[in-house]
Parts: C-alpha cells; sequence; structure tokens
DNA sequence: GACTGATTCATACTTTAGTATTAAAATGAG
DNA sequence: CTCATTTTAATACTAAAGTATGAATCAGTC
C-alpha cells in the first residue's frame, strides 16, 4: 500500500503534466473543429503552444527540482558539569576487583603514605601492607606505587 | 557602463531564448515551405513544438530560477572545560621556583617514571636524576615521590 | 564440614629510592 | 669577565620499596 503511495506522490507531477497535455490536445482539437483553423492563422497557434509549453516547462522544473538544502552547523558551547570529572569510576574500580583492603590502602598511597604510614594508619604490620601492595600491583598491572597513583588518577578510581 | 553591462547579463537567458524562438519560428516557416505540411501531420508538428518547448522551459527556469536554498540549522554541541580545576596553577608553580629541569623531572614522575626511566628519558645518569629529584624535594616541602605527586595533583601544578 | 578468598604476618632477599657531600661544566645576567 | 645559578655527575651510604614464599586466621559459601 504505502509503495504505490510514494510513486503516486513522487510522480504526482509527471502525471499532472500529462493530464495538462491531453487537456491541451483536446482543447486545440476543439478549436480546430470549430472555427476552421485556416493556413495563415498557423503562426499564432504554433506562438501560443509554444507559450504555454514554455511556461509549463517552467513550471515543471520549479516543481520537480529538488530545492538544494544547506546544511550550516553551529557550534554551540555546552558546559560540561565539573563534578562529574572527580567522581569515581565505579565500573573501571568494579573490573579491577580489588578487595576492600586493598582498596583501604590504594586511597592511603594516593595521600603519599609510606609502607609505615599506611600500617600505622590500618594498626596492621608493614609486612600486611607490604603484602596489599603487591597484591595490588598485581591487579592493577603496574610495577610501583607512582604507576599506580597515574593509573588510579588516570581511571578516576580515587 | 556597468549598468547595461549589469542588464544584460541579468537577461542573457532571455535574450538567448527569443533567439532560439526566432531560430525555431524560421525552422518551421522553412518546413513549412519545404515539404508543404498537410492538416493530419499537424498532431505530430504540435507535439514536436510542444516537446521542444517544455524542454526549453525546463531549460530556461533551472538557469533563470534561483535554485532554492534550503537552509537548515544544525546545532553542534561542543564541550568546553567549565573549571580551571585542569589549569596549571601558575601562581603556585612560580612560588615553587622550580628550575626548568626540576619541572621536567616532576612531570616524569608524574608519570609514574622511575629515576631510571627518567634518566634514559632526559638523557642523562641516574645520578642527576637523583640530584634533581632531592632538590624537588626540598622545594616542594616533601619527603618521597607519593608526597611530590599527592601535592602536585593538590597544587594543579602538573 | 570442606572450600574459597580475604586478611593477617613473617622472613629473606633484591631493587629502588633517597640523603649527603662534593665538584666540574654550562649558562646567563650585570 | 665575574658571579650566581643551573645542570651535570660521582661516590658512599641509609632507608624504603618491592618480591617471593609460606602460613595462620577468619568469614562466607556450597
Amino acid at each position: 500500500m504505502n509503495f504505490f503511495k510514494k510513486i503516486f506522490l513522487n510522480s504526482r507531477h509527471i502525471i499532472l503534466y500529462g493530464l495538462l497535455l491531453a487537456i491541451l490536445v483536446f482543447t486545440l482539437k476543439w478549436l480546430q473543429w470549430k472555427f476552421l483553423i485556416v493556413d495563415n492563422s498557423l503562426d499564432i497557434y504554433i506562438g501560443l503552444i509554444a507559450v504555454f509549453f514554455t511556461i509549463l516547462g517552467v513550471w515543471l522544473a520549479t516543481h520537480l527540482v529538488k530545492t538544494k538544502v544547506k546544511t550550516v552547523v553551529v557550534e554551540k558551547e555546552v558546559y560540561v558539569e565539573t563534578s562529574d570529572e572527580n567522581r569515581i569510576n565505579e565500573s573501571e574500580l568494579k573490573k579491577l576487583n580489588l578487595s576492600s583492603r586493598e582498596y583501604e590502602v590504594l586511597q592511603l598511597l594516593a595521600k603519599g603514605y609510606s609502607n609505615a604510614d599506611i600500617a600505622e594508619t590500618l594498626f596492621v604490620s608493614i609486612s600486611t601492607v607490604k603484602s596489599h601492595v603487591s597484591n595490588l600491583f598485581v591487579k592493577m598491572d603496574v610495577k610501583s606505587r607512582t604507576q599506580t597513583l597515574e593509573k588510579a588518577k588516570r581511571l578516576n578510581i580515587i
């Protein structure tokens, strides 16, 4: 259904043109019969046809030719929410699969704490901190605390 | 002078049309005289004229009438940093009075580079890097690279 | 109750970081 | 040219970080 409708809409100008042509031919035939047009009035006759079809051509062209669509892209400045930038990237954090204690250590690490500082803060031994830090390195695929901080800041997980 | 030139340029299509019309009329007159067109071939004759003038009209329209230009304004969202959060705090940086080399070292430090990495990057010995790092610590009033990074990020100097 | 993962801790060792001191060479301003 | 600063570098040392391994304890799951 939609298909035929589309065809009709696309070719309606052509159909209209055909109808007008038919009407003209009938009119001419009628005039020919009615007034018995003689040879010397042929020029006027042709002239009228010429004028008519020229106008028709112009009309056709203006209606058939697609209007050029000129797309002007206007840049609109949109201010980004600043708060989003500092928000923790939960998805990235989840990917790392850190334990709660490891994440605690990471946060203290980010504050510039040494292993001894972290041990003191969490009331555990330095050995324990070292274990957590080592596990952290493996999970985050880094080799030092500075690399850890760089990656953590980059992923927005602290 | 320019005025007439303008008129000519603007109406050259019309003039051309006139000329074509004249040529056609002459051609028709010639055909009329040459073959003594009879009444029953009049339909074909008119048909040819109709087709010709339709094409002429179309041609006229496409050349005379300004192409319809539909201007569509599309807004493109351009994200802009609102805050100064990511901008380097020049005043704080100036306060620290770091030498250019010290600042270079600081930036590499922030990327998680080890002393060896920095030495390799700057084409200097590890001893030199250690010197720069030590001077950096004194100037920034810190005791380790992690503290340096924490403070540098806090002061927005990297 | 056995299993798993998290947390805790220790020891021994290697590597890296950081301190202190000294000093040569380069750079740039007055 | 001189002076101050920066950049470079070395040596010797200490401190901290990081690795490897093993193991005990505990909480939650099947």
